[in-house]
DNA sequence: GCCGTTTTCGGCCCGACTGTTTTCAGTCG
C-alpha cells in the first residue's frame, strides 16, 4: 500500500513545488500540498479505497480535478499535468528551492535573469559574483547562498526524537530554568511526538524577553544565529538540529503553545473554523474583532471555535477535526495503561543484564509480566539460542516463578523467520512457550513479494503470534525492507497474530499511520521495548506517544491486558 | 484547486524577521 500512496502524495507534492516556481496562484499549490499529506497519512490504500467507492472527493482537501489526476496515477503511473510543467520549469530548480531563503519568487527571479537550472549554475553564479547584482538580492544573500549549497543534504536530517529531548535539556539548563518549570515549553513536532524532528521549538513565557534572547544566543552548542528578533531567534547547533525560540507573555501562553505545537495543517484547519465563527485566531490569542476573547489557556482556542480539546499527538490535520466535531475523538492510551513489557533481552543472549536483573527492574515499574525474549540460533551475531539451550532457559524462569510474588516471566524467544519462512525452532520446543515474537533479521534485499510471501508463510504457523519490528527499519540508517505491510495487517487479523510496535528510540515500528491501520483492521498491537538493558525498559513512553499518534486506546493495545487475558489471546486455533 | 448553516464565486491563517529597501517583498514556520 505504502508504494502507492507514497508515489500519488510524492507527484503531488512536486507538481506544488513546480507550480510554485512558475508562479501560480498560491491557494492551488497549497491545494496539492494539502492533498499529498492528506493521501499520505491515509490509514488505508487508495487502491483499496477506490474498490470500496471510486469517488475520492469524499476525502478532504480533494475535489474533482485532484480525484482525476489521481486516477490518472494509478493507471499510467504518471502525472501529465507535472510532466507538461517539467518541460516549463528545468527540473534542477527543486533542488535550488531547496536552498535555504530562496523561495520561489527568488528562485523564479534567478532563472528569469540569469538562466539559473540547477545547483551547479547557482554556485557558479554566486562565486562570480552576479547574484548581488540582481533587484532584491545583495552580498548577504549572495554570501548565503555559497555558505549553504554544499550542505544542502545535512539540512534535510532529521534528529531522532530522544537526541532533541537531550538537547531540549541542555538548553533549559542554559536558560536556568528547572525541569518542573512550567514556563519553558517545546511545542512544535517535539511535543506532537513525532519520531524525528527537524527542528525543535521552544516557547518561554515571560516578560523579560531580552535577557533570555540574549542567554540563548549563547547557547555553547551553537554553530550561529539564524535570526535574532526581539521575540523570536533561531539557532543552528553543531549538530545540525535548528532551535526557534519564542518569547511571549504569559497571558496568552495557551495561544502561543497551541500555535507553535502546530501542526501548520491543523492550524490552518482551526482558524478556518474560527474564520467561520467571525474570529481571528493567532499566536496571541483568539480575537472577536478587537476584543480578546481568549488565549491564556490552550484549551480556551479549541472551547472558541465549538470543540473538545485535541491532544497534541493528533494535531496533523489528519481527521482529528472531525471526530471532534463528531465527539468520537479517542480516548487515547497512556504510560500507565502498560501492564508489561513483551520483548526484552538478557544476557542468556545479546542482552546486558542477567535475568534477574531485567526481572527486578520490571518489578521497579510496577509490571505485572515481563516476557523474556532472547534469539535464536541462526542469529549467531546475536548469540542466538539453540533448542537446549532454550528448554535450559525455560526451566531457569519457572523456577524464578515459584519465587516470585507480584510478577510473572513469561517463556518467550524472539524467533527468526528464515528465508523460506520457516521458524528458527521446532514447534515442539514452541509449544513450551507462552508466546512468541517472530521477526525478519536478514535476508532484507527479498522482492516485495518475495518479502511478503516469506512472513505469511511464517504467520501460518500455530505458534507465530507477534510480528516483531514489522518493518525492520532503522530511522536514518536503514529503510524498511520492501513487504506489503497491508496485507500482513490483513493476514494477522484473519490468523489471529498481532503486531509488534517496537518502541526503541531508533525503530518505532510501526509507524502511526500502520497503527491506525493496524487498528482499523481490528488487529491488536504490542507496544514492546526490545531492551537490550535495564534502562531501555525505559522505552515503553516512547512506543506509547507513537501509539498516541496512531491514535491507539488501551483496547487495541495488546499489553494493557491482565494476564489472564493476555494467555486466551496468545492462544490461535 | 478546494469549498459552502453567508456563499457554486470569491474567498482561501497569520505574524515575525531579514535583507533590500526607503516602505516592503519574500521567506519561514
Amino acid at each position: 500500500m505504502e508504494t502507492r500512496n507514497t508515489e500519488i502524495a510524492d507527484l503531488f507534492k512536486k507538481t506544488a513545488d513546480f507550480l510554485e516556481i512558475a508562479g501560480t496562484n498560491p491557494f492551488r499549490v497549497r491545494a496539492y500540498r494539502n492533498a499529498a499529506r492528506t493521501i499520505k497519512s491515509l490509514a488505508r490504500s487508495i487502491t483499496d479505497l477506490l474498490t470500496e467507492d471510486p469517488d475520492l472527493t469524499r476525502l478532504s482537501g480533494i475535489g474533482k480535478e485532484l480525484d482525476d489526476k489521481i486516477k490518472e496515477i494509478i493507471r499510467t503511473g504518471k502525472l501529465g499535468k507535472l510532466e507538461e510543467l517539467e518541460e516549463r520549469v528545468p527540473a534542477g530548480l527543486h533542488r535550488v528551492l531547496k536552498v535555504p531563503g530562496l523561495g520561489p519568487r527568488k528562485v523564479k527571479a534567478l532563472y528569469d535573469k540569469l538562466s539559473i537550472r540547477n545547483i551547479e549554475d547557482l554556485r557558479r553564479e554566486a562565486r562570480e559574483g552576479r547574484i548581488r547584482e540582481l533587484a532584491g538580492f545583495g552580498q548577504k544573500t549572495e554570501n548565503r547562498i555559497l555558505r549553504d549549497v554544499d550542505r544542502l543534504d545535512s539540512n534535510e536530517k532529521r534528529t531522532l526524537w530522544i537526541t532533541a529531548e537531550n538537547i531540549a535539556g541542555s538548553l533549559r539548563e542554559h536558560l536556568g530554568f528547572d525541569l518542573s518549570n512550567r514556563d519553558l515549553i517545546v511545542t512544535g513536532s517535539f511535543r506532537r511526538r513525532k519520531e524525528t524532528v527537524r527542528d525543535l521549538d521552544v516557547l518561554v513565557a515571560s516578560r523579560d524577553s531580552k535577557a533570555i534572547m540574549e542567554r540563548f544566543v549563547n547557547f555553547d552548542q551553537i554553530d550561529r544565529v539564524l535570526a535574532n528578533g526581539h521575540t523570536r531567534a533561531s539557532i543552528l547547533l553543531r549538530s545540525g538540529l535548528q532551535v526557534d525560540l519564542r518569547v511571549v507573555e504569559l497571558s496568552c501562553l495557551g495561544a502561543a503553545l497551541h500555535y507553535f505545537t502546530g501542526s501548520q495543517a491543523h492550524n490552518i484547519a482551526i482558524r478556518r473554523l474560527g474564520r467561520q465563527k467571525g474570529l481571528k485566531i493567532n499566536e496571541y490569542g483568539v480575537f472577536k474583532g478587537d476584543r480578546r476573547i481568549a488565549g491564556q489557556a490552550e484549551e480556551e482556542i479549541f472551547t472558541s471555535v465549538g470543540l473538545p480539546y485535541i491532544e497534541p499527538e493528533l494535531r496533523e490535520d489528519s481527521g482529528e477535526i472531525q471526530a471532534a466535531r463528531e465527539k468520537r475523538l479517542p480516548a487515547l492510551i497512556a504510560l500507565n495503561d502498560i501492564r508489561g513489557d513483551l520483548h526484552c533481552h538478557t544476557d542468556d543472549s545479546d542482552g546486558r543484564n542477567s535475568l534477574e536483573e531485567m526481572v527486578r527492574a520490571a518489578e521497579t515499574k510496577g509490571y505485572e509480566y515481563i516476557a523474556v525474549t532472547n534469539h535464536t540460533g541462526s542469529l549467531k551475531i546475536a548469540r542466538g539460542l539453540k533448542a537446549a539451550d532454550v528448554r535450559h532457559l525455560i526451566k531457569k524462569i519457572d523456577r524464578l516463578n515459584q519465587r516470585l510474588s507480584h510478577l510473572v516471566v513469561l517463556k518467550s524467544m524472539e524467533v527468526d523467520i528464515l528465508k523460506d519462512g520457516e521458524l528458527d525452532l521446532p514447534n515442539d520446543i514452541l509449544e513450551e512457550l507462552d508466546f512468541t515474537v517472530c521477526s525478519i533479521h536478514s535476508h532484507f534485499g527479498l522482492s516485495r513479494a518475495e518479502q511478503t510471501e516469506r512472513i505469511l508463510r511464517a504467520m501460518d504457523n500455530p505458534y507465530f503470534n507477534i510480528l516483531g519490528h514489522p518493518t525492520g527499519r532503522l530511522l536514518n540508517r536503514r529503510p524498511a525492507y520492501r513487504v506489503d505491510l497491508d496485507r500482513l495487517i490483513t493476514a494477522a487479523a484473519e490468523r489471529g497474530c498481532f503486531l509488534e510496535l517496537n518502541a526503541h528510540p531508533e525503530r518505532l515500528d510501526i509507524d502511526d499511520v500502520h497503527c491506525r491501520s493496524a487498528k482499523d483492521k481490528g488487529v491488536r498491537v504490542a507496544i514492546s521495548t526490545d531492551a537490550h538493558g535495564i534502562s531501555d525498559l525505559d522505552f515503553m513512553r516512547l512506543g506509547v506517544a507513537q501509539a498516541r499518534r496512531g491514535w491507539l486506546e488501551p483496547q487495541d493495545v495488546l499489553n494493557t491486558r491482565g494476564l489472564d487475558q493476555l494467555m486466551k489471546l496468545f492462544k490461535r486455533s
